[in-house]
DNA sequence: GTCAAAATGTGATATAGGTCACATAAGTAC
DNA sequence: GTACTTATGTGACCTATATCACATTTTGAC
């Protein structure tokens, strides 16, 4: 499937836009394919887009004073990443977002999201839904986190994503449930 | 301050309405109050509204098979609560809501909600930007569940909101940190 | 295919935080 | 005020997970 034909079918889940208004929604988006490994924000930096994963896998990530790296999400195809922090608030880039495999994405600029939202209300109802799911997933994972044993967390994950298990290795899914490689191996030790 | 003019303001830091469309807006909400103590959403019912605090303070909590408390959220004045996955999805609620104080609400309806959010345009950017401010908030909280220890976890949550520390119980506290009791009192002993 | 880097497994040990038990203090209802 | 409930403190002990160290396997670059 087109890249173009991925979003549609993604963005009429939440709003409903003629053929014109999405065509003009998605004339503001601009391809861009990464290699595996390749940062697309880096702590520090600038951020004026947010990624709409067309192929590949992103993950979103922080690193802390001890180098140790946590992991907020990975981005699997339609799914969205970025710093929503720092681009939303105009600051300087805290979180990362790199490459996991080779991936294909669809980039919207923060100053053309707004003006999706001024001029089309369909577009604003659509961004509106979207975070209102990424809401109510966020705080499902923290009371997850707090409630769930790392075991649980883990088999929740994989049921939830099953095509994880393939392409992340598995020090990176350590790095998103919060525990050490080193717990993650040894929880199926015999 | 009135109720009404609360709001006001508090809408006017994320969407420009003219004072006839804030007047509609407002008129869709319905005061309410609640003793401390009192339930206002409760595990397995039905959810169709959300609450703006006006005064007092409310949380937002789940208790486990174990009958453990953990609390998603403290609403203090111009905060929003609900069961946001019920509420949405329609479900019934997994996650409770009460009163640590008697509180002062204005209860939106789902459905009227959505009702401005459809006929007014700048309602619908008022709530998207809402739920992009939640949504930072819950990955900050993520982050931090991950990264840092009880202890500074406490501190910090004492810094961003100090009027907690007189308001809630040393217990609630512990509950929302995600630790036991007895860890939270024993951080400062001698 | 060769070599280096990344990923994974596993033992030994350390530690933060949990759990249980009990004492005390502070609030609240009557 | 008295009685009851809720909140808080603290000791003793337990457990999940972290950390360090090292071996092994897999992957990727050339």
């Amino acid at each position: 499937m087109e890249a173009k034909e991925i979003l549609k079918v993604h963005v009429a889940k939440l709003a409903s836009l003629t053929d014109e208004q999405f065509d003009y929604f998605f004339s503001v988006f601009k391809k861009h394919s990464f290699k595996k490994g390749q940062a697309i924000i880096s702590e520090g930096g600038v951020v004026d887009c947010e990624y709409f994963v067309i192929s590949g896998c992103l993950k979103s990530f922080f690193i802390n004073d001890d180098l140790k790296m946590f992991i907020l999400q990975f981005a699997m195809p339609t799914w969205w990443a970025s710093d929503y922090n720092a681009l939303y608030n105009h600051t300087r880039a805290t979180i990362s977002v790199d490459c996991i495999t080779d991936t294909e994405v669809l980039c919207l600029s923060n100053a053309d999201r707004e003006k999706l939202c001024s001029e089309l209300h369909n577009a604003e109802h659509f961004f509106r839904w979207r975070t209102n799911k990424g809401y109510v997933a966020a705080n499902k994972r923290l009371l997850s986190f707090m409630n769930n044993n790392v075991k649980y967390r883990y088999e929740e994950l994989l049921k939830l994503y099953p095509e994880l298990y393939n392409i992340v290795p598995k020090n990176l899914i350590a790095a998103y449930l919060g525990v050490s490689r080193e717990t993650l191996s040894r929880l199926y030790q015999a």
